[in-house]
RNA sequence: GGGUGUGUAGCUCAGCGGGAGAGCACUACGUUGACAUCGUAGGGGUCACAAGUUCGAUCCUUGUCAUACCCACCA
């Protein structure tokens, strides 16, 4: 028996445990039907579940559910990621709370306490996702810093590097002073704000009094110039070419050099070139062989290099402006809009800074991720990424993959006595290459570096399934079939392992890429914590149910776009769920069981062949819009279909039955409603699977197996013509409906109601629901009126396709609100009329428009006229009243 | 500077070459009840603006305005 009110707490949680238990995730590998596989976007060691997971996965959890329901082999691939800087600052907080830094632990120490760390407060995220219902293949999840995955780290790293595709070298790169490492380009934020502009001047070389302007936002980089460019166009500078200018304060002379990087136009029209702390000025300093000059250390203070050693670079800025104004060398000050970097995890800024580090030759592999799009290997959804895609693929940098950090996987790299490089799997293969390449034994010195998260992740597609070892799991489930995931890791993530897994797999990591927008707060800001905007999913779960939550993501997933969150709609959902509840409660009540053996095809009642040809419709639907990724829109022929005709109408229209007296009737009805439900839970179920499997339990008799494996309709026939004489009947209770209502009449008055000049089948129709109209209608009597009858001056009428519905009201008619009515009606009517003229009455439409197109203008047109003919006789007939 | 979206009911959004839709909100009325987490009926829109293509444009093209995001850069 079921509860009286739908709580989904009471259930959820159960029915997940079992499912696990069960084992009901792990891929039926005795399927012959092809393999359907996802891999998780790994959620960071350190996550909690936020909304934009709640709709990632989601969405993968219906894809999963539906495709495993239509028997395929179905895996769906969980796991998490390392995430080296994110993991790394979350202990070495946990470590300040005692006063300690992880170099008081030392290295070994510090990745064991990360390791203890992890086992018992990471990965809270995998039971949230549980908690949303999320059916991945728990026993078989991965974790990127596993033996097995770093093996496949460390094997596509020797690989690329013995490919020629992985190299070392000394070059400016993106330095986070907060965590002293190299980061990628990706990892950098540029930020708008409002700074200040530098106009100052240096002298000229044995010329007194003459001075080279320039203009400059970081005037304590000063130290580091090692030239300044003019334009050799630039008419008013061109003379100082090749002569020097005297860096002030520490009076060292650099040439005042021809480059086109300066702009005539920008600035004071010369530019101070510091090679070592600028990406363009070092392309310059390139060009021209200009020594580099560090000024800076790991921290961004200044370095010995420079008169300020130990300042923040602040600090020497101010200080550098204060002893160019004693000087007398400051120009002006300016306020100047800018874009500064910053790191996207520390939030400092980010300094350009040469360093000696590791590098994957991006442009190289990006050649073959490039192709497998364009020749449609891999497709986006919607297909409109793949033009972002390409545009960073085509433009793609090296990747910086080096970083100085103590979390993650060290690089498989050692260094001999004469720095000669070994890259080899493991140590005992790196000494074996050295005693080979020394012709002795000798001791090697291991690169301390770690690599990127995202190389990692990179692999995950593989790795995960196997890789490097052979099996048959790898063959079944690789390629995977769909990625889903946010717009914002395209380049992350997606790109990287289209790279990685066409190098080392040849084949496309997976054939399709799902990806959707951000989940933004009700007003459509982005959600975060700073703002404080952000909407727990597990507060959400708590308060209406994971299914109501799961249901909101689907409905409002719609291609290409970003979801706002809506409290209300999720109230909505969880209405709907408690909808059905109640719907399957009224089954309940009214013994609808699952007959074996029951034909749906062969009932005979008209509103049970109605209501499974609709069944049967809305099944379609959705799978045709599951397939196209159309997630709304299979969300919403659900949504339609139970509460819109399902509850709507057919409950209500197999009242009179179960109330009557025709037992036959009755047992067919139970038959067929309980035969729809059962449907609408398969249905259904992809969406809210917890309901849908608690309602599925209650009936367990006739059924031999877990909702979570039920058959997904396919093919079947749909009986159109079943479908138009309950719609008939829907049509003439509507707007009897409205015809009452709009005659104020009590909702409690029984009426009588006749249809004049009917049509014969219309009259049958009338015949056989006539228990039903009346009940629903609320009417004492139903009948065809007479052709020759007189209508009588009481009797309030209304167009009704080809017929009139007449109701007699003895003295009670309100002939001002019938009046009134019928206006309206004829106002709607002329203006309808005025515009089938206007068509109809243009020639070219005529002539070239489709012919169908013409018919139903005209059809439309004789019909209009026909019930304007009726509505002109009604007034007619009340005019004197 | 380059690119990509989005402007449709009060709000949040579907739709997309031939009669303007949903949810929420709103108004009125609610009858032996599956469900008030509900029912019935209803109000509400020059589909941003302009030009073009077309027999016909909310839908296609171009432009304008507004707005959001991505990439690159601004000494």
């Amino acid at each position: 028996m079921l509860e009286k009110n739908y709580t989904p707490k009471d259930f959820e949680e159960k029915i997940y445990a079992d499912w696990e238990e069960s084992g009901d995730f792990k891929p039926d590998m005795r399927s012959d039907k092809d393999a359907f596989a996802v891999v998780i976007p790994p959620p960071n060691v350190t996550g909690v579940l936020h909304m934009g997971h709640a709709l990632d996965d989601t969405l993968q959890d219906i894809l999963i559910r539906y495709n495993r329901m239509l028997g395929k082999k179905v895996l769906w691939q969980p796991g998490m990621d390392h995430a080296g800087i994110a993991t790394q600052m979350v202990v070495e907080r946990n470590l300040a709370k005692e006063g300690i830094t992880r170099h008081d632990l030392g290295r070994e120490k510090f990745i064991e306490t990360v390791w203890k760390w992890k086992e018992q407060s990471g990965g809270t995220i995998c039971k949230q996702l549980r908690r949303l219902g999320a059916s991945c293949d728990w026993s078989r999840s991965r974790f990127t810093m596993d033996e097995g995955l770093s093996r496949a780290v460390r094997k596509i790293f020797v690989n690329l590097y013995k490919d020629g595709l992985i190299y070392k070298a000394k070059k400016l790169v993106n330095w986070d002073s907060k965590f002293m490492t190299a980061v990628s380009d990706l990892e950098v934020i540029q930020k708008e704000t409002v700074g200040k502009m530098y106009y100052y001047k240096y002298p000229i070389e044995g010329e007194e009094g003459q001075f080279i302007h320039i203009a400059t936002t970081r005037p304590e980089t000063m130290f580091g110039d090692t030239a300044v460019a003019v334009s050799k166009d630039n008419e008013k500078l061109k003379h100082l070419i090749g002569k020097n200018c005297i860096i002030p304060i520490i009076n060292r002379a650099i040439p005042i050099i021809a480059d086109d990087h300066a702009d005539p136009e920008k600035g004071t029209g010369a530019v101070k070139i510091t090679p070592a702390h600028d990406f363009n000025d070092f392309e310059v300093g390139k060009r021209h062989n200009l020594p580099m000059i560090n000024v800076l250390n790991p921290d961004a203070t200044l370095n010995e290099n420079t008169p300020y050693s130990g300042m923040t670079t602040m600090e020497a800025r101010a200080k550098t402006i204060e002893t160019l104004t004693e000087m007398g060398l400051m120009d002006k000050i300016e306020e100047h809009p800018m874009v500064i970097p910053y790191g996207d995890r520390s939030n400092v800024v980010i300094e350009p800074l040469m360093t000696d580090q590791w590098f994957v030759d991006a442009p190289a592999l990006a050649k073959e991720a490039i192709r497998v799009v364009e020749n449609g290997d891999m497709e986006f959804v919607p297909k409109s990424y793949e033009k972002t895609y390409f545009e960073w693929m085509r433009n793609i940098q090296p990747w910086c993959i080096s970083r100085q950090l103590w979390w993650g996987h060290q690089m498989p790299i050692w260094y001999g006595p004469d720095e000669h490089i070994f890259c080899e799997e493991n140590e005992e293969e790196a000494f074996a290459a050295a005693e080979k390449h020394y012709g002795k034994k000798v001791e090697l010195r291991r690169e301390t570096d770690v690599l990127d998260t995202w190389f990692s992740s990179g692999l995950w597609a593989f790795s995960t399934l196997g890789w490097p070892d052979k099996s048959e799991f790898l063959d079944t489930f690789y390629p995977t079939s769909v990625l889903v995931t946010g717009f914002d890791i395209i380049f992350f993530w997606v790109a990287r392992m289209m790279m990685m897994s066409m190098y080392m797999m040849k084949k496309v990591p997976f054939q399709k890429a799902y990806i959707h927008g951000l989940v933004r707060d009700e007003q459509g800001r982005k959600m975060s914590k700073s703002k404080g905007n952000t909407v727990d999913p597990m507060e959400t779960i708590e308060k209406y149910g994971a299914d109501a939550l799961r249901f909101f993501m689907a409905a409002m997933e719609t291609q290409g776009r970003d979801i706002n969150m809506s409290e209300s709609r999720i109230a909505g959902y969880r209405n709907f769920a408690t909808k059905l509840w109640n719907a399957a409660r009224f089954g309940e009540m009214n013994e609808c069981k699952l007959v074996k053996g029951f034909d749906e095809n062969s009932v005979k009642l008209a509103v049970n062949k109605w209501i499974i040809a609709k069944a049967k419709q809305a099944s379609k639907e959705v799978t045709d819009n599951l397939d196209a990724f159309r997630f709304s829109d299979a969300a919403n022929a659900v949504y339609q279909f139970v509460w819109g005709s399902f509850c709507d109408w057919y409950i209500e229209m197999v009242k009179p039955v179960f109330y009557g007296e025709n037992e036959a009737e009755k047992a067919e009805t139970r038959a067929a409603f309980a035969w729809v439900l059962d449907r609408i839970l398969v249905i259904l179920h992809p969406f809210m699977p917890f309901i849908t499997t608690e309602l599925w339990n209650n009936t367990c008799d006739g059924r031999d197996c877990k909702l979570i494996k039920a058959a997904w309709p396919l093919n079947e026939q749909i009986n159109e013509a079943a479908l138009n004489d309950i719609d008939w009947a829907i049509e003439l209770i509507s707007s009897i409906r409205s015809l009452r209502a709009s005659m104020n009449l009590p909702a409690g008055a029984k009426l009588n109601v006749y249809l004049k000049d009917a049509s014969s089948h219309s009259c049958e129709n009338l015949k056989s629901f006539n228990k039903i109209i009346c009940s629903l209608a609320r009417l004492e009597n139903l009948e065809c009126f007479a052709k020759d009858a007189e209508i009588s001056k009481d009797m309030v009428q209304s167009v009704f396709k080809e017929a009139t519905i007449l109701l007699p009201l003895k003295g009670v008619v309100d002939f001002a609100a019938e009046k009134e009515r019928l206006n309206k009606e004829l106002e709607a009517l002329n203006k309808n009329l005025e515009g089938y003229a206007r068509k109809l009455g243009n020639p070219s439409f005529v002539e070239r428009a489709p012919a169908a197109v013409v018919e139903e203008e005209k059809r439309r047109q004789a019909e209009a006229l026909e019930n304007k003919a009726k509505v002109e006789e009604a007034l007619e007939r009340i005019a004197n009243f």
